[in-house]
DNA sequence: CTGTTAGCGCTTTCAG
DNA sequence: CTGAAAGCGCTAACAG
């Protein structure tokens, strides 16, 4: 009996210490109320030095538990999802699960394929981060394998949800433009995520702020940002040079609405030689931190609680997945955003 | 017999259909050489219907298969982990297998419990993106659980290994910058990761290079930084100011020895309103691909082949699964950077 | 306090 | 071409 051997059976274990397969699996579920001290501490030290560790697949056939969570994901490449990810994992972990990534790549066949496939792997719940197939999450979901809906997500939801607070954050920080100065807020969006998904929301915020605060002279203009734009850096000086031009007269502040923009309008700005101030600014949403460095601070800066996005999202799941907590009301949980406040504004 | 009861067993479609258990589990396994058509359309049809997928945990009771292969991260909310979580995720769901995916947080002990724990679930193989426990990954290897290790390494590995050719790539960039005139290189490298890991060939390969072409009048500098610059966006101005002031007669290029230094200097440098020429450039690792926005593509840039390295891992992982190929050599797989050349240089 | 027994859902001989 | 039966490693009554 060495640590060699790394699948030994508790039949093995049970050899070794000269007691029942039964005697050493009450052990390992911690069910050692009726158990001699004697035989307790023979047991521990055989596992000790074995290292063993017991087969969870076939353990999971009897229980009808792997100890395994599914985590479906858009696009496992984004810039967004290693935070997710990431606490999403360290908080199974900590709790003695392991979670099975697939991503999807925003296909929803494919996606549909991919969950069945965890079902399969008798995962004990699913977190998905992809707002899709929302009629397949709810079934499996009443057939009694909570599933947790997280980030993405368009309209109600018949799941737990988190969710990021996107149309306050927008409101805060808008609010917060307009009240150290500036008049024309012009919201930047990626016209493939005009309109949909989490980024409704942030528009209607800033949108909805401008009008209430017209009477102080405050307007909204849009602008559409096309994906073609991201190839060319000099299509994005072209569009703030255009934006500086317009409207000298008015404090003007850039409200980027999606996290990859910012990054080629912070690189813009600076390429340009423009400076933060009282009459110009960039802000909004910056994922990549881009703005943090470059921007070194003067930008106002929204960030997603991604972190605690996949923390609670876990926490969530796990809860249901303890106590079949099926009959509760399904929660819905909404997290703020971070709103970094520049030194010189304050 | 309905889709709506997601945990159902062989028995039950052998039920629908007519036949026995075996029958279905042959069909399962595509095994219809001797079947006859009718019965194979009967249960292809429930099957279909039912959307049925056999309980994976206890095919792998006797199969010893669980198609879950496990993947070891030192840091999972890094910026290169995306690529490299994605790719192997891909890589395996299309091989009809899954991903469970640890993080280690750079945590020694933490990693050899996270691994005991992934053979406890059986997975059929596991890459490691972490260079530590060599021995028990090794031990794991031996014992007909393969093994492969990524990107991270220090010296030799008694496992398959893929690998970035740091050497190679830097050689090549640091020759590119020399003939094209540049005769100062400054390479600059957080003091935290001097000498370590995947480190310490981006350094070995300039300075070699260097030396070897001091005749041409270059010579090698190294400036380490200090994890505490990455606080005060003036520490990398000053420093970037001092580079540029000493040796103003000598052609400067900048050599950034590590991805996430990237991002501050090349923000740095356009807030100090330098431009890239002839005289003064910046290079090197670029893993947030700052230097490709910010820089506008003025910048000589390394990236490193993570999707292709995650791949490459994932296939040789599988080869070695399917074929239980033990006896032949491990491999050692160098894979090249990317070098993107600025338009100016060319 | 401990062991015997009967499965969990599937695969795999071995007989028909 | 198909089925009966045994067993993968573990858990959970139920007896002792």
């Amino acid at each position: 009996m060495s640590a060699d051997n790394i699948r030994m059976t508790i039949q093995d274990i049970a050899d070794a210490v000269g007691v029942s397969k039964t005697t050493v699996s009450r052990y390992l579920n911690g069910r050692y109320n009726y158990m001699s001290e004697e035989t307790r501490r023979r047991i521990e030290r055989v596992i000790r030095e074995t290292e063993f560790r017991p087969n969870k697949a076939a353990g999971s056939l009897k229980t009808a538990r792997t100890d395994l969570i599914g985590l479906v994901i858009p696009d496992a490449s984004s810039m967004m999802t290693p935070h997710l990810i990431s606490s999403i994992c360290d908080e199974c972990t900590a709790n003695r699960r392991k979670t099975i990534v697939v991503s999807t790549h925003n296909d929803e066949d494919k996606e549909r394929r991919l969950v069945k496939e965890l079902i399969a792997h008798q995962v004990d719940g699913i977190i998905t981060a992809t707002g899709r197939n929302l009629a397949l999450y709810r079934q499996i979901d009443e057939s009694g394998i909570p599933v947790v809906q997280t980030d993405y997500l368009q309209g109600n939801s018949p799941l737990d949800v988190v969710l990021v607070d996107h149309y306050k954050g927008c409101e805060r920080a808008a609010n917060y433009l307009i009240d150290h100065g500036f008049r024309r807020i012009v919201f930047l969006i990626r016209s493939s995520k005009d309109g949909y998904g989490t980024f409704a929301p942030r528009e209607e915020a800033v949108r909805t702020v401008c009008a209430a605060r017209s009477s102080e002279g405050v307007w909204f203009e849009k602008i559409l940002v096309e994906d073609s734009a991201f190839g060319d850096p000099n299509r994005f000086r072209w569009g703030l040079q255009k934006i500086n031009m317009q409207h000298r007269e008015q404090p003007t502040a850039v409200f980027v609405g999606e996290g990859l923009l910012m990054g080629h309008v912070i690189c813009a700005f600076s390429q340009m030689r423009l400076s933060f101030s009282s009459h110009f600014t960039i802000s909004g949403y910056d994922d990549t931190r881009v703005a943090a460095t470059c921007g070194a601070g003067h930008a106002l800066v929204l960030n997603q609680p991604l972190i605690q996005m996949g923390t609670m999202a876990t926490r969530i799941l796990l809860g249901r997945i303890d106590q079949n907590m099926e009959s509760k009301e399904k929660v819905r949980c909404l997290l703020d955003c971070t709103m970094t406040i520049p030194k010189s504004f304050e």
